[in-house]
DNA sequence: ATCATATAGTTAGATATCAAATCAAATAAT
DNA sequence: ATTATTTGATTTGATATCTAACTATATGAT
């Protein structure tokens, strides 16, 4: 394989990311309830899972996105009530983000929106060698992550 | 494993994925000339390799991207004259994309600046298991298109 | 102690994207 | 032929995301 091919395919890998990721936000958007947006979902299903009191900086950081993203889907969240941002004892520049009962429920409610659509693609699917993908997507999204910061 | 675990791990499978595509999108971005996104690149790039004189449907198609956003793509691509929009003659509805000299040396330079940022990661990653996600990417992307369409 | 630097979060502005609705042309049906 | 349906593209309006710049607090250096 000559190096402007191994380009190509680099680049097409990105672009078949790219596609996948356009075509699943899409349909879990479409499938949660008005108004919301997975990117939503991902932080209060992280609050629920890992624990909440955690701080808008090390949400951004879990989910890879920008302070200001997380910013915004917090205020979002708030304005909904699902979650409580408080300001953090600990250190006054900084805030404690804690889930409410409106958020636990909202996330029932959404994950009983999600699981149908997962449940189908775990049916149609070869689901084992799809999962098996995630140890190399996870090594990958770790170079990216680090390389990041490496300019220029 | 349960059954909620594997609905867990499939939707980890997608936020892998999206951190992954937010962070390859971020750095080729800061990697273009100015103003220009890896889209713009993208359509550029697949007109130069696989033949201009295609519609914006098609394009679209070939991204699965809405037509709106192929349109709004264009747009940005014929004001800086990277491509031509003409009618078809085929067909009053439609429209052909065809790339201009300036698009063709746009290409180059956006090649010379993305390349460095593909070797690298040729350089540091496992390339051939890297690659050989490709085929697992494109099934799993064409199950999405496929599904795209169905209700509810 | 004071001042410089670093860190957490927000604000401002830009843009890529989507869904829904619209318009125009082509095709199909009666 | 005329009308209805389908198809290609655009317009409109909303939102998620980014970068850059800003504010406030904390930490470190002299």
């Amino acid at each position: 394989m000559d190096l402007d091919d191994q380009r190509a395919r680099l680049f097409e890998l990105f672009n078949e990311i790219h596609i996948i990721q356009q075509l699943a936000t899409t349909e879990f958007n479409r499938r949660l309830p008005e108004g919301l947006h997975v990117s939503h979902f991902a932080v209060i299903n992280h609050l629920c899972r890992l624990g909440d009191g955690r701080t808008p900086l090390q949400l951004a950081s879990a989910f890879q996105v920008t302070k200001p993203t997380m910013t915004h889907t917090l205020t979002q969240l708030g304005t909904r009530g699902f979650v409580d941002v408080r300001a953090n004892p600990a250190d006054g520049r900084s805030k404690l983000v804690y889930i409410t009962a409106a958020g636990r429920a909202f996330r029932e409610t959404a994950i009983a929106s999600l699981n149908p659509t997962l449940d189908a693609m775990a049916d149609d699917l070869d689901l084992p060698a799809l999962l098996s993908l995630l140890p190399q997507l996870a090594t990958l999204r770790r170079y990216l992550d680090t390389a990041r910061d490496v300019g220029p």
